[in-house]
RNA sequence: GGCCCCGUCGUCUAGAGGCCUAGGACACGGCCCUUUCAAGGCCGCGACACGGGUUCGAAUCCCGUCGGGGUCACCA
């Protein structure tokens, strides 16, 4: 026996992305809140057949299970496209029972008259046209193509929002008969919501507030076919932090930007990109024309690697973009729990089963919030930092298999659990990644950054270099390879000389990794190894 | 534009008529620590949208104005 039953009922359209992920979050938690009283539910909402892919509803499930959102229904998962006979069989009796009808009219025929309603500035409300007897006949024998839309009862409306802990109120004036069925036979949204959180015995519907007014068609829908009323609440959307609302075109737009900029600087035109990315001109062009066109995942890194803007350089939107970047699920988790809910008072970094314990829905707030990146990297810098050693191994093998082509993939299990203890204080697991990588390219492959070698090698009369020669040899004869023995050694060196740890340590800096940064230094020598590091200082020698 | 929702520091928010000289977190500024990059420590800046009521007393209740958002699809 469940007395909450919640559910998330995605359309499967592409990767989940972080407004979806909190509307899941929060049903989720209603329902975990009431332990064993409590259900979650999962559907697919795939009547859009044009838009909805299976390839997505892959993608959907696989990021709801990196965040840790179970549902309760694994082996029955409702796909709405496979319950066409049963909507059909509801709406047949609608029909029948003569609060349903076919309307013939065409998408063009209606966009005419909303913009003659426009025109005249007055809001278009559809109107049930008065068919004869012959005329029905007729179009039924020619099989006349027609949607099904159910007859609004005229009159004032109003249910409860738990979530704005108010009644919401439509007046007769704004309501209309609207579209169950599309003319290609599938239910629409409406439809098939009412049914199945009806038949999945949903009790409490959480969703966005884009939702709020749809609720009104909903309810009477549901008195017509005597169903019982859920529980509903609507969450406040998620906006930028510049109050535009979060979209997963967020990205495409900045890739499209990106590249513009690229063909100016480079003087180069959409063909070489295409051709540099192996992707079809014509679809380029368009693309880069066409605010309105946008690429598939696939597409888009293709051109990300010619243009050369990194992954990190894009803005996450996507549930996946948090994971490719080095988020934990769990502090993403508690940073979208606090987006418009709290549970009073000063607390904020939650673990999941603190959230569970706390939720309710009078801790959720009424006004859009806006996504500060800043603050969801500072919860993830922290548990960053807290997490124990083996957590952290875990996530890294999580993002490696994220970012395959990561060098850092190479590592093994013990290897990632010294990487992260020797970088403590990093903010993101991507962080680590590109803090580390260098160990883990060939010591050939080692790519000296010209001005790193300029300041620390070169200048003042290739002093870096002197000392680099130097200390090779001590590095040569060091008898134990550890941290503390490496950095005696070169401490003295230091002091014989009295020189600043820095003046000796950036040389090899840049000699091991080819940049001026890398994790404390006496410790990367140790991993790295002898004979790396020999042979990586040699080689830097070699090429000044 | 009609209808609907919302309105506390730059951002997320605490706040249920006196505990508010409005608290916390992030961001920002300054100082400290430091072999690089970080992380860290300390200090600081900073808000009740506005105007009317109600009340002994209002961030909290009411009205109006302004501002933001949503929605007006055979998309969900």
């Amino acid at each position: 026996m469940s007395n909450v039953v919640t559910r998330f009922a995605p359309s499967p359209t592409g990767y989940l992305h972080v407004g979806g992920a909190r509307t899941a979050l929060f049903a989720w938690l209603l329902a975990r809140h009431e332990g064993l009283a409590g259900k979650f539910l999962l559907r697919i909402e795939d009547t859009d057949l044009a838009r909805s892919t299976e390839q997505a509803t892959v993608q959907l499930l696989e990021d709801l299970k990196w965040l840790g959102l179970h549902w309760d229904n694994p082996d029955s998962l409702v796909y709405q496209s496979k319950r066409k006979n049963v909507y059909n069989r509801i709406i047949e009796d609608l029909i029948a029972r003569d609060l349903a009808y076919k309307a013939y009219e065409t998408s063009s025929e209606l966009d005419a008259l909303r913009k003659a309603a426009e025109r005249e500035k007055r809001t278009f409300i559809y109107n049930r046209p008065t068919l004869t007897p012959d005329q029905v006949r007729q179009y039924e024998s020619e099989n006349r193509p027609h949607v099904v839309r159910f007859s609004m009862p005229v009159k004032d409306y109003s249910f409860r929002d738990v979530v704005l802990d108010k009644d919401i109120v439509l007046p007769a004036g704004q309501v209309q008969d609207f579209v169950i069925r599309k003319t290609d036979g599938m239910p629409t949204y409406h439809f098939a919501v009412v049914v199945d959180d009806a038949e999945m015995g949903i009790t409490h519907v959480l969703r966005g507030q884009e939702h709020l007014l749809n609720t009104i068609n909903h309810i009477a829908l549901q008195h017509a076919l005597e169903y019982p009323r859920p529980t509903y609440g609507h969450l406040p959307i998620i906006m930028n932090t510049d109050g535009s609302k979060m979209s997963k075109r967020d990205r495409d737009k900045m890739i499209r930007q990106r590249a513009q900029t690229w063909l100016k600087t480079y003087k180069k035109s959409p063909e070489d990109i295409a051709a540099a990315a192996s992707l079809a001109p014509s679809r380029i062009n368009d693309w880069i024309s066409d605010n309105s066109k946008q690429l598939d995942l696939s597409e888009q890194s293709a051109i990300m690697n010619v243009i050369d803007l990194q992954e990190s350089d894009l803005p996450e939107i996507l549930v996946h973009d948090f994971r490719k970047n080095g988020y934990l699920p769990e502090t993403l988790l508690n940073f979208l729990a606090l987006l418009g809910w709290n549970p009073g008072g000063n607390r904020e970094r939650m673990t999941v089963d603190e959230l569970v314990q706390l939720f309710t829905i009078s801790g959720i707030g009424k006004g859009n919030a806006r996504f500060d990146r800043a603050k969801l990297l500072a919860f993830n810098t922290e548990a960053l930092k807290e997490a124990p050693t083996d957590r952290l191994v875990q996530a890294m093998r999580d993002f490696v298999n994220a970012n395959p082509d990561s060098p850092t993939s190479r590592a093994t299990d013990e290897q990632l659990a010294t990487l992260i203890d020797m970088k403590r204080g990093i903010r993101t697991l991507r962080e680590l990644d590109e803090a580390t990588r260098f160990f883990f390219i060939p010591d050939d492959a080692i790519a000296y950054d010209p001005a790193a070698v300029e300041k620390n090698l070169n200048k003042n009369n290739n002093e870096g270099a002197a000392f680099l020669r130097e200390i090779r040899n001590i590095l040569a004869n060091v008898a134990d390879w550890n941290a503390p023995a490496l950095e005696h050694a070169l401490q003295s060196y230091c002091a014989q000389r009295t020189l600043n740890l820095g003046k000796v340590a950036q040389p090899i800096r840049v000699a091991i990794t080819g940049s001026t940064i890398s994790p404390p230094i006496f410790q990367s020598l140790e991993f790295l190894a002898r004979t790396s590091t020999l042979a990586r200082i040699d080689r830097c020698l070699s090429l000044l």
